[in-house]
DNA sequence: ATTGACATTGCACGATAATGCACGATAGCT
DNA sequence: AGCTATCGTGCATTATCGTGCAATGTCAAT
């Protein structure tokens, strides 16, 4: 019995069962627990499965989960999320993006606010709800579960016909040169796309994303007329953003 | 039995019934009673969940605001929803309504499952999110909170570009003679425009919709194919419905 | 063929995690 | 108030884990 070859039975059947137990694997290829669990620990080390007592688990289960990202969200995102809230005025309307910090965003504004929010993030409708004054106008389209928006060209279709005050845009990378960037090649169409027909672009930029940039290139960052960035922000990262006349507020 | 695995399945199972018991559990998984306290303890300091007596209830303060009027959605409407998803087969297209019945039903449908699932919900959309082989199409539109679905010229407009082979349609009045109806003028367009494009319609009729008319009606109530029903549903009840060809599955 | 470097494995042992049971405290129902 | 189911905690038991070490096997260079 070769090392590599019952590693990837061991990955098979975690594949197949959704659950692998030393016991029973050690059993099954007759080789002592403790083989078994080192396998298991160089597996868990190249994250090819996530390591649990008695056995292991797949490793995207962990790391999926919509509501766990959300759990994840951290302090910065959230007085991001304030921040931005507090720049819809009544009566606007406003796009709102995918994205957790958006969702916290819809979940910050006043629940008195008079305003018109379309979004092509499920999740950012059913936040707002209980917003009484809020009118929600959803965008259709094929939905990209990862993060979780309406993609594609029914989306695209939909955004054309709309004219809005304010967008918020969820980004992966801000860099003063490369632009505005994300992870998806569908996800930065329909950014485009919404950035195009609003009047204002407001861009939220957690700190791990300042001075990076993602696969596909939205528009180049002139495109934002404020970026929310958090607290910290070092003057060095904004700097280059200032100078190209764009708003950078601290939340 | 892993640990974790079992935590795990404790959420998935809190998920699909909207609580769990701990009794129940400690049979279910056949370990004592002690166990599972742990378990619903430490799932609860996790946030994952929210502990109370005799068992456990969601947290996530999206899940709870519909978990609210989820709860009050009786085991009748949820042996309907699973009764209901037991009619989907692998690869088709299949158009999802809006409404706690169908939120229910989009969470019991197998995970493992391949089809489309195109929906004007944003909370089922939500739903399917963790169902790996569904691609999920949404329809969008303005948002008629009440019931959480897309309504409006937009929606009807993207419903006429749709083919599919079964809508599952959520009524609040199935009349033999008066037809399938609801509340809401704008929803009566949108699920009379669904119901055009989809192969076959399965209607689910909780019990107290049975003979009942409210105040639109969306078509006759021979549009159905498929009405889905109570158990403990009456024969005085279904035979109008039989006697015009309909299709009555009891839950 | 022999030797040495290296990987793999099984075993021993102390450490840690998980479980079930016993007991007193508490919550919810009548 | 009184009853019962449920809860939390401490403790003993068992399973599982990680580490060090020796035995075995592999392979390439000599």
């Amino acid at each position: 019995m070769l090392t590599t070859h019952r590693k990837k039975s061991i990955l098979a059947t975690l594949k197949k069962d959704g659950l692998v137990i030393a016991k029973a694997l050690s059993e099954s290829f007759d080789v002592s627990e403790d083989t078994i669990r080192r396998d298991l620990r160089e597996l868990a080390a190249e994250g090819l499965l996530q390591r649990v007592h008695g056995g292991a688990l797949p490793a995207s289960a962990a790391v999926a989960d919509f509501g766990h990202r959300q759990q994840i969200s951290t302090d910065g995102k959230l007085a991001i999320a304030k921040k931005a809230a507090g720049l819809v005025s009544p009566g606007q309307v406003v796009i709102l993006d995918g994205g957790t910090t958006c969702v916290q965003l819809a979940r910050h504004l006043p629940t008195t606010l008079q305003a018109t929010v379309i979004t092509h993030s499920p999740s950012v409708a059913v936040e707002l709800v209980d917003h009484a004054g809020i009118e929600v106008v959803l965008i259709g389209g094929r939905l990209f579960k990862h993060s979780m928006v309406a993609v594609g060209a029914a989306a695209i279709e939909a955004i054309a016909h709309i004219r809005a005050d304010l967008y918020f845009m969820g980004v992966t990378g801000v860099h003063a040169k490369a632009g505005l960037s994300t992870g998806d090649l569908e996800e930065s169409y329909v950014k485009r796309a919404l950035a195009g027909c609003a009047a204002e672009v407001v861009v939220l930029a957690s700190a791990e994303k300042l001075n990076t940039a993602s696969a596909y290139v939205i528009a180049p960052v002139t495109t934002a007329n404020i970026i929310v960035v958090e607290r910290k922000t070092s003057r060095v990262l904004s700097a280059p953003l200032v100078a190209q006349g764009i708003s950078v507020v601290r939340a």
